[in-house]
DNA sequence: CCTACCGATCGGTAGG
DNA sequence: CCTACCGATCGGTAGG
């Protein structure tokens, strides 16, 4: 519909066939959440009906952690890409949120949204998510830690009040308002402290 | 089981075994969403089946529509009181954002959790739901107008990200890190720039 | 408040 | 990739 989706990581496995139906995946995961997005509403997009899918994906739980996993590969490379450049720390961490927004906010976002919602998925499924996510917050732990910040502020708090702010973009955005890297140059104005 | 319950709104409607159940239902939804609490799961913790309830509420939706009003309700009054001696903004602001945050980290919190995913609602019932926290979130509005900002911060933004960020306090806050008003205290801290 | 059920929907599978 | 189905679960109801 598109012609141009952004891609997963580069090398995937798979056919085109079997990327074509991950990628309408992840829009209607994005959209609908993980219970809301049914195989069959999958299928339905796909051009197939649902348990036609399962010659291409092992399950559904399956389906959503490569998701999840592959779309927080993609941001944890556009993020060290985009800091590569710079030196000053705070320009390093307006830059590494301006990147974050750039992909969660994008029109037809594959990749970030669904990364709230774990308390929608199974158990077992949802620990693999967090695990990941850790990882990813990884950098921003960096990010932080490189901060000159005053004494009284506790990077450990400040850290997951910046990621979560930063999730919840979404929830408010209207396009048309400010572009990402507005957003991103404010979020730094509140939290630059030196 | 816990004895003492905050309480809804006073002069609630209904028999004391239909505030019995919303509180249950309140807990559940809490818990596991909107989507993951089943009227079989409330049911079970009250004690009867599925169906009996319905002598007592009309639909799921509307059950929880009016939990959720009446969770806004509270939290909205309990606000006011927090606020009412403090005359200085940013003491104000950490007064409401303290408040607001005992309420969502109490242990067996009934009332804000479930203010986030409305995405697994039903479209007619997210409408009303909304309504209702723009009203909440008036406000806030109001704590935010009055705060001596620099110039060059957007104040309808800067409203956002705070909201977004208290309503996600939830899902990273573990019991026995620091308490409800210790992290106002870090929000504002950021929060702060005069 | 229960019994007994309804129509709808879900993830997933066998067998072609 | 479809047909045809499975067992499970859902919100909700009639009738007592």
């Amino acid at each position: 519909m598109t012609g141009s989706i952004p891609s997963f990581a580069p090398g995937d496995e798979g056919s085109s066939r079997r990327r074509q139906i991950m990628e309408i995946a992840a829009r209607l995961f994005a959209r609908k959440g993980y219970r809301g997005a049914s195989m069959r509403d999958i299928g339905e997009q796909a051009g197939v009906l649902g348990g036609s899918l399962y010659h291409h994906i092992k399950s559904k739980d399956a389906l959503f952690i490569e998701l999840h996993n592959a779309a927080l590969d993609v941001a944890e490379l556009r993020i060290a890409q985009a800091i590569e450049g710079a030196r000053d720390p705070w320009e390093k961490l307006e830059r590494a949120c301006a990147t974050l927004l750039e992909i969660q906010l994008a029109p037809d976002s594959l990749t970030m949204p669904m990364m709230n919602d774990f308390r929608e998925v199974p158990e077992d499924v949802r620990q693999q998510l967090i695990a990941r996510r850790d990882a990813f917050e990884d950098q921003f732990k960096s990010l932080v830690a490189e901060l000159p910040l005053p004494s009284g502020i506790n990077r450990s708090i400040y850290r997951n009040l910046l990621l979560s702010l930063l999730n919840a973009v979404g929830d408010w955005y209207r396009a048309g308002d400010l572009t990402p890297g507005e957003i991103a140059s404010q979020i730094v104005m509140i939290f630059r402290h030196d």
